[in-house]
DNA sequence: TTTACAAAGTGAACGGCGTTAGCAAAGCAT
DNA sequence: ATGCTTTGCTAACGCCGTTCACTTTGTAAA
């Protein structure tokens, strides 16, 4: 099934590596929009046709640049959670939560980019890798949630005061054995992490909150008293 | 003090509304990387150069757009908060969460463009008139939620649940009288609000919700009962 | 080892972009 | 009627993504 990779395939596989490196510092310094072929190219030492031999376009790329970042921080919250002892699951959905604060915060244009506006030209077409990425990236919050529900379960409203329409729809979730109030509070959890990092890193929080990790916390330990989990709410660190 | 417009000022006014409204087209249409002056000028039947006497470069006209959008959110809240007696504090609050979400999923262009991520060749500058539009935004929950706590109290977690560094940036919050905790309280609940329009305007959702409103709804009934209005949350329409 | 083929990269070109500079016309006030 | 300001134009510069035709280089089959 697998060939070895022959002398150009390697050479191949690294110039792909140097273009996406150089992307990723474009996309850093400049944002994603400030991403250029014919900048790539010129850093690389080549010139923006030959890029075509790599990627069918720049919004391809783009897409590749995504596809990486997800990892990236799918990989960071992996291996906080795997840090910690696999029976202490409160940790580790602090753990994984921290993780996920962090790297966006580090990594703004990168957070922009999965996480922002899908710009409409720019591609993010529900099938491929990015959907598949996006959904690595999820199970990892799930999963640590699932697991602390089924070894410790927490109150969850009764499925009466869901939007009737909502419990059809969240029992698609692969969750175990969740039921629809449970999915409720996991999906309004994550809702929270999301909306709180989305605000720090997009500037939206500057009028109330300047560190942004406070009202992170803050939130944390509110969400721990939620799962039933405040007396393991610890501080980092 | 004022003078009346010259004829010649009623005729720039009007080139400036056509200005924006062509370029709000674009944003809608091709997203807010396909704002084109170029395109805009076509569009009106004149060349590039000459929207140079309007706008002295394309991020300010981005920047005359922002402002208009926030000042369109802001009126629609406005509107819809004044439809209901002044005393139905509850009903306004359920109201402008409402409208803030109906406008932001009827014009994602113009969401991502003032509550995502700030494109760095873009401005966003924390002076200016942007700065004052948003504040004017916030203003309009904020209001609205100090004055339901003022008439009906809920219960705020106790100042030492916060994180120690979030009761002196709370205060800075114009708030009235309220305290670190029902500051707390505020902001976590417009991070909710935030958090769920954002994930269901850029597509984040639908691994778990296809109708965003569904989740919004239920959100909005767990923040009644958590601000002690759990009985006069009542559905839309 | 020679030959055929595929891959990688180049230069030129097209149309689009924001922006600047210099210039003509029109409007306004004196 | 004279000056000045405002408005808009053309031309140009340097970017950009993308396509096309071409050369060079590496690989594999004969």
């Amino acid at each position: 099934m697998s060939i070895p990779p022959s002398r150009r395939d390697r050479l191949r596989e690294e110039t792909v590596a140097h273009i996406q490196e150089v992307a990723r510092r474009q996309l850093v310094e400049h944002g994603s929009a400030g991403i250029s072929l014919r900048a790539i190219a010129r850093e690389l030492g080549m010139t923006a046709p030959g890029l075509y031999r790599y990627y069918p376009s720049l919004d391809e790329l783009v897409t590749a640049l995504i596809v990486d970042c997800y990892a990236e921080v799918t990989a960071q919250m992996e291996r906080e959670r795997d840090a910690l002892p696999p029976e202490d699951l409160p940790s580790r959905l602090l753990a994984v939560s921290r993780a996920f604060r962090h790297w966006s915060v580090e990594h703004p244009a990168e957070f922009g980019l999965i996480f922002g506006a899908p710009v409409p030209g720019f591609a993010r077409p529900p099938e491929g890798p990015v959907e598949e990425a996006g959904a690595r990236f999820g199970q990892v919050f799930r999963d640590v949630f699932v697991q602390l529900w089924l070894h410790r379960p927490f109150t969850a409203p009764h499925p009466d005061e869901l939007d009737p329409r909502l419990p059809a729809e969240l029992l698609r979730i692969p969750g175990g054995s969740l039921g629809p109030g449970e999915l409720y509070v996991f999906v309004a959890c994550w809702v929270r992490l999301y909306g709180a990092v989305a605000m720090e890193v997009f500037g939206q929080l500057k009028w109330a909150v300047e560190e942004g990790e406070a009202l992170f916390e803050t939130e944390l330990r509110q969400l721990s008293r939620m799962l039933a989990m405040a007396d393991e709410y610890r501080p980092p660190r």
